[in-house]
Order: structure tokens, then C-alpha cells, then sequence
DNA sequence: TTCAATCAGTACGCCAGCGTATGCTGCAAG
DNA sequence: CTTGCAGCATACGCTGGCGTACTGATTGAA
């Protein structure tokens, strides 16, 4: 992001950052040898020390990665006993982070890569099956809760993408906020269960609000 | 999408609709004239007989597509004068359309370049403008219009993306058609809008509101 | 038949990025 | 101070893709 700062002994993360960064900006291709060294103010011969080849610094970003996206989920998640408030502040942040989302979509797009393909499904999953456990805590089944989550994930994606591929068009100040609320109170089945925390996913007097589908 | 098919006197919106191909399956940077030519089963020379260079192969194909995505919509939209099922018809063919939802997400992805950002744009912000008149037609104004329509194109959007990035977690089959139900009772605010012009968007069904951002 | 336009093939130079080999420098242990 | 090694620089060869110049081949009209 910034100008070739001559720093000393560079670490194989710092390369690894850099190399995401890269990714976040212009995509997987970015990550190349030579022009991230050139960032960094260093030449190849810094690069080949750390790593065997390009395809190694790819792995390690990805691990990086992964492991953020992993470790901040578990981070946000873990001093908030309520499950609405809990998708309220993955809504948020899905919709705040700047730089993850575009890396998410960055990386997304580059899942022809069988490896990043991987790492793309592996945090997918994740994010997914959290969603689901968080509404089935607000009292969801777990086939609705199924379809709820992935309906909100879904929604968090394209608001990203939407929010980058057409920015004009994109709610912004006062009417993202309203934008938020109606998402917030379209996407969370409340008046269910939420009124006493629940700790343990375990449904209690449940009344189906949106009953479940059938043809 | 088949293998070197020798054709004979290739046209040049052969050659932009085989780069649209190399997108979807690859993105923008398999719209490489050599390996295309391969594909097409002829060499460079053919190619630079057609086209100046590869830029104006990508301006062409980029043509192509924009032209596909609005006649496309026009001709799903003409015939349909009720507003439902417009909307209706529209999240089908986001859901159904393979390649083209392919396609949007490898523009998307490239929409860096200047050129691929600027169509990818007028796309969306059509698209968006499309949808939000729909939603207008069902009785919501322009304000409640606008941030329906954002939320329910975000929903396409994301839906395409996760289909594309977590195909396993991804509803298929039934379980898709009650996923598909679902979205549209819960992004189509029918009931309230057929006969009576509202004016507030506030869902029917929803009784009461967890006091929700801090706003 | 001829010939000119249209389309494709061949051969070449160029450049960016990858990877390798090897040389240079500073710093810390002996 | 010298030795060793970590960290980086330099120089080189290789490949793939771009673009150019030129040479065929086919075809339809004069």
C-alpha cells in the first residue's frame, strides 16, 4: 500500500502479507515474484531465500489467511453469549471490513486454483456452518436454520461484491444504515427465541415463525 | 468449450465469444491469443487479421456481453407485465443461468482494468435500475424501492458466489426449490404491495424489532 | 483464367516474470 | 580479527504470450 520502504531482514511473513495485500488489490495474479520485491524494496535473491518458488509464498498467504479469517471469527465470536447479537456483528462486520472483503473476493475468484480453490471452500464452510449453529441458538430447526444462514451468507457476499462492482449504486452513509436494518430485520427471524439468551443450541418452546417450506 | 474444432474462416464474433468462454471458465487473463487460437484451431495470424490487438479482442467481447445482458433482460421483461412475477422471473434466471452467472463474476473480478470496471458497472447499475422500478410497480417508493431492490440483487449475486465457492454447502434439489421459496416470500414484500400502494416498507409479518444497530 | 480480397500459417523479435547460480556484506561467536 | 552464515544483490537462461512481417491458400467476380 505504500512506497518501497527499505525495511531490513525482511520475515516470510511480511512477504506473505505483502503477497496478500497484493491479492486484496489486483487480484492472485498480482502476486509475483519480482514486482512484490520491488514493493518491498528488495530483489529477488531476498524472495528465494524465504521461499522455493512463488507457489510456496502463495501457500503460505493463503495459510495466513485462512488462519485470520478462522482466528477473527472465533474472536468475535466469543464474548457474545446472545446468538442475534452474534450475526449482528458478523453482518457488521462483513459489511465494515474493507480489506477482508475484497481479499475474500479476490481469492474467490481465483478458486480455478485447486489450492485456493480448497482453502476458498474450507473457510466457506466455516463461516457457514457458524451462521447455521447461530440460528438454530435463536431457535431455528436445523433445516431452517440451514436455509436462513445460507440466505444471510449469500446476502453478505453480494453486498460485497455489489459494494465493489457498482460503488455508485451502493447504499451509503444515512441510507446504509437503513439499508443495514432492513437486512438486520429481514434476515433474522426474530420474536422467536431471542428474548432469553440461549447458551447451549438446544430448541426450546419454539414456534416455527416462517414454517418451514413445503412444495 | 470443445476441443480444437477446425472451423473454417472464423469470424470476429467467433473469436469475442470464445474470449467470453475463456472468461467464464478462467477469467480474464485466459483471453490470451495464443492459447485461444489453439483452442479455436488456428493460429495468430488469423487472430491479428481480425482484431488489432488483444485489447480490441476484450473491448469486443466486453461489447458482446453487455449487449447479452441487457437484451437478455429486455426480452425476459417484455412480456411479463405484472411486477411479481417479473421480479420472479428475473431471480430465476440469476439462479438458473450457469454460465452467465460465471461470467458476471469473472467481469466482476477483473473490473480493476478500467475498461472491464466501466461495463461491469453500467451492467449493474442497469440491472439495479431495472429492479428497482419492479419493485416501484409493486407499490413501494422510490426510497423503500431502491433499498429492497439492492438487498434482493446482493442476494443474486451472493447467491451465485457461494454456489460458485462453497458448491457443497450450496442447497441442489429440493431442498434448493424451498431455498428458493423462501428468498422470494422473504425479498418480494407481495401481499402488501399487489392492490394498495404502500409507502412504508415495513414487513407485514414482522411484529416486533430487537432494537437493532445503535444507529 | 486471372486477380484481388479474405483468411490463415510461419517465423521472428521483444518483454515480463520465473527460477538458478553465485557474489557481496554485516554481524555475532569464537 | 577472522570465520561463518543469514540476508540480500546481480546476472543469467528459460518460457509464454504479444505483436509484426511476410508468405501461402481459397474464393468469387470480372
Amino acid at each position: 500500500m505504500s512506497e518501497p520502504v527499505a525495511k531490513q531482514n525482511l520475515s516470510a511473513e511480511q512477504w506473505a502479507e505483502a503477497a496478500l495485500d497484493a491479492m486484496a488489490s489486483s487480484g492472485l495474479e498480482a502476486v509475483s515474484v519480482e514486482p512484490l520485491a520491488r514493493r518491498l524494496g528488495v530483489t529477488k535473491g531476498s524472495f528465494y531465500w524465504h521461499f522455493a518458488n512463488r507457489d510456496a509464498l502463495v501457500r503460505a498467504a493463503l495459510e495466513l489467511w485462512e488462519r485470520h479469517e478462522t482466528t477473527d471469527a472465533i474472536a468475535l465470536v466469543r464474548d457474545e453469549p446472545d446468538p442475534y447479537e452474534r450475526i449482528v456483528k458478523l453482518f457488521k462486520r462483513a459489511n465494515t471490513s474493507h480489506r477482508a472483503g475484497r481479499l475474500y473476493l479476490a481469492l474467490a475468484a481465483a478458486s480455478d486454483d485447486p489450492a485456493v480453490g480448497a482453502v476458498v471452500q474450507r473457510v466457506s464452510a466455516q463461516r457457514l456452518a457458524y451462521l447455521q449453529q447461530s440460528y438454530q441458538a435463536l431457535g431455528l430447526n436445523e433445516h431452517d436454520a440451514r436455509l436462513w444462514s445460507t440466505f444471510a451468507y449469500a446476502t453478505f457476499i453480494g453486498n460485497q461484491q455489489v459494494h465493489r462492482d457498482a460503488p455508485e449504486q451502493f447504499p451509503s452513509g444515512t441510507e446504509f444504515r437503513e439499508y443495514f436494518k432492513l437486512m438486520l430485520r429481514t434476515l433474522i427471524p426474530h420474536g422467536l427465541a431471542a428474548v432469553a439468551p440461549i447458551q447451549n443450541a438446544e430448541h426450546p418452546h419454539v414456534v416455527s415463525l416462517h414454517k418451514t417450506v413445503e412444495s
